[in-house]
DNA sequence: GTCTATAATTCGATAGAC
DNA sequence: GTCTATCGAATTATAGAC
């Protein structure tokens, strides 16, 4: 993740403006896009010359890939209770796309660019999957499950964060909540593809 | 949708032309997305000149805008057998995501460029919700319906056939059906959020 | 640490010869 | 109808003064 090498105690005077340039690298590269965010309006937002980005993180692509680092916060099995999985899943995951831009940032580069592609790869492999092995019974079914309700999710982000649908952005969360919760609760709980409950 | 006045009655020479760069233009965009997707590069591919295109099309736009003509061919009612309506989508979205590119272009493109997102709310509003309209019991409720359907659908074809996830490309085809079908079919006829059935 | 200046490319678009 | 040549603008990245 982080440097493996020492890191210093006490914050230097630089960290402001590397913050400074990491919270208008996000804000950026989701309205913009990758290619379209240039390193210049980055610092231009940022208050800065375009070549202090460059001096703090190399290259355009290193500046990214330190500006989507995302944590899904997935909560564990014991906090949730059992009848109510899909609801508290997908408001937590309502909650993740709307408390700031990571995550559609992660999606628009996602969908464009290769090094934001793996990036996504890595959130899904090592977030997601080992969530679905914590909630699912069968560990082997793990990776499908967790696709699957990555698709529902995803789907819903796209045309609401992303796109901005009229339908979907102007839909309330609750109903949002509703409709989606027995979905994501039945491909995390149900035996096979027909089964609706968790009965084996 | 074309051109109000005369239509010439017989081929010009200048189809194939036209036809080529076309066929270039949906690999490059759909590849490469918008802003990496050169006239440059798509006129090396169709084997022209680069002025060509411009000539042909005005600009990148006209392009662009050209080459994204989709046509969703959502069946009718009739057709299909009412207790298989999600499988028979289903099925129908998935052949039109495999049948050739131009999906993966609209949704590349859609994501981060002005005219692409503009061009996918089109084809929601005129194709999606007057097929869900149809479909569906209350056509008041039909923008709903169709946005949830298209959630799930895309969802998957982001996961399956852009970024191309290993547990969602891998999946067989008929997985898919039978684990969508459902979630499908209950966006479509279910009468509220919590119903899974159609009974009133 | 911060900025000025600029190198080196690359792009969309145009003008005009044939 | 097709191509050559090129313009003007914008980009990433670097070199070096202060």
């Amino acid at each position: 993740m982080s440097d493996p090498h020492h890191v210093p105690a006490r914050p230097r005077r630089s960290d402001a403006t590397r913050a400074a340039i990491l919270a208008a690298a996000r804000e950026r590269f989701a309205v913009d896009g990758y290619e379209r965010a240039t390193v210049r309006s980055v610092a231009a937002q940022a208050g800065i010359d375009p070549s202090m980005v460059m001096r703090y993180f190399g290259s355009k692509e290193g500046l990214f890939a330190a500006a989507v680092d995302v944590d899904l916060h997935i909560p564990e099995p014991g906090e949730i209770p059992r009848e109510r999985l899909g609801e508290a899943l997908v408001q937590h995951f309502l909650d993740l796309w709307e408390q700031d831009t990571v995550l559609v940032t992660l999606l628009r580069v996602g969908v464009t660019h290769r090094a934001g592609a793996e990036r996504m790869r890595e959130v899904f492999r090592r977030q997601l999957v080992p969530a679905a092995e914590r909630f699912g019974r069968d560990p082997a079914d793990a990776p499908r499950r967790a696709m699957l309700v990555a698709s529902q999710v995803l789907g819903m982000a796209l045309l609401r964060y992303v796109l901005r649908f009229g339908p979907a952005a102007e839909m309330p969360r609750e109903d949002v909540v509703a409709w989606l919760a027995p979905t994501v609760e039945r491909y995390i709980t149900a035996p096979d593809a027909r089964g609706v409950g968790d009965a084996p």
